[in-house]
DNA sequence: CCGTAGCAAGCAAGTGCTTGGTAGGATCAC
DNA sequence: GTGATCCTACCAAGCACTTGCTTGCTACGG
């Protein structure tokens, strides 16, 4: 249906977001973040929308597709902003604690996306579209191990600490709170970043440094 | 079609387990916990177990009759093991470090409900029947809140501390592991709870204690 | 001969997605 | 200008398939 002829000026339409799009991706995100991607269906989309279901795929081939270029764009993001904090942070605690920070950052901009990214990946790593969630994931624990074990080697963070264990720890807590942290709350991104932070370098910081 | 007359023996042939229906729940779980509630069709669990989907109904009312059980069970157990550890333990840090350790033992032997209580719970506590689940997490909050508190007031934790935050500092860091946590891996349940207990209470015991 | 456990077949509802079509705005030759 | 031509966004209808669950039946051990 597609001649080869649009082919490019629609690629860059779609490159700039196209409005319409962006907005029905919003609203997909906010569904799947909220009751689950399988839980979603495409009528449900295009309720919230004011279409009909068939519609989407005018904008979209599929629903997989959708939550494909909800999660990219976070996960672009995200790996932009760790290198940025590594590049900018030379020392191990304060890159951890920015580290946090950006996190918090990232479910105040990409509430749904953070959400959908916990909630489901498991599940859509399964297919091989979306093997790039292992990867991502992956790359994340070298980031956070890395400044760990560097800190460790400083005497920033205690010896004792088994590093995969102390990842686990703070990504757990940290990502996790997307589930209850409200953007819009009492609590600000910022004041739940520095509650972490605070509890959580004094936990693993060597005792005896001033 | 299960008339009147045969409610009583059923249903106490169905607390003492009845073998075969102890089986299927155990092949349910599993399903549910690594592939969630909605992805695994009745059709995958009798496939499992060796028989047709329609044959689970001769056990159970419905998948949500399974999966409801599953989480009783486990609920069950946590809720009795938490008023034992509070009655056992009157100082708050060490109330503290042992429901940690006693989490740790609810993934050893709950695997599968403890994830299906994680990943499920919002989409299930939707259905009436399963309002039970969003009050079992609000007496757990209680439970832990109580104990930092109290923690608090005597001394042992912080005065700067956050409560409600530091209860979802350590829920989310103990409960979520069970994503990643393997029963016979090398990390033991024990050693796990060790390191944890060791950066948590480090992180908000007053530093000049000892 | 009754109760437990299961089979074989299928139904109603709902799923993601496809198809052929149309309204209306922008673009362009004339 | 103005008509022809596109293109975007959408509708209306429905297809192929999967879902949880039901029904009527049978094997068989105590």
């Amino acid at each position: 249906m597609v001649s080869a002829k649009n082919a490019s000026p629609r690629a860059a339409t779609r490159e700039a977001g196209s409005g319409r799009r962006a907005e029905l991706l919003a609203i997909a995100g906010e569904l799947f973040a909220s009751r689950g991607f399988l839980a979603t269906t495409v009528r449900e989309i295009a309720d919230a929308a004011g279409i009909l279901s068939g519609s989407l795929y005018h904008h979209f081939d599929s629903k997989e597709s959708m939550v494909d270029e909800i999660l990219r764009d976070f996960l672009d993001h995200q790996r932009a902003i760790n290198d940025e904090v590594l590049r900018a942070h030379p020392d191990a605690r304060t890159a951890i604690a920015e580290l946090i920070r950006q996190s918090f950052r990232a479910m105040h901009r990409y509430p749904h996306a953070v959400a959908i990214f916990q909630n489901e990946s498991k599940y859509l790593a399964q297919f091989d579209r979306f093997e790039y969630l292992s990867r991502a994931a992956a790359e994340f624990e070298r980031t956070w191990t890395r400044v760990l074990r560097d800190g460790q080697r400083a005497g920033a963070f205690r010896g004792d600490l088994n590093v995969k264990l102390a990842y686990r720890f703070i990504r757990d807590t940290v990502w996790t709170s997307v589930h209850w942290y409200n953007p819009r709350g009492r609590l600000t991104a910022n004041v739940v970043a520095e509650q972490y932070v605070a509890i959580f370098c004094d936990g693993i910081s060597e005792p005896d440094r001033a």
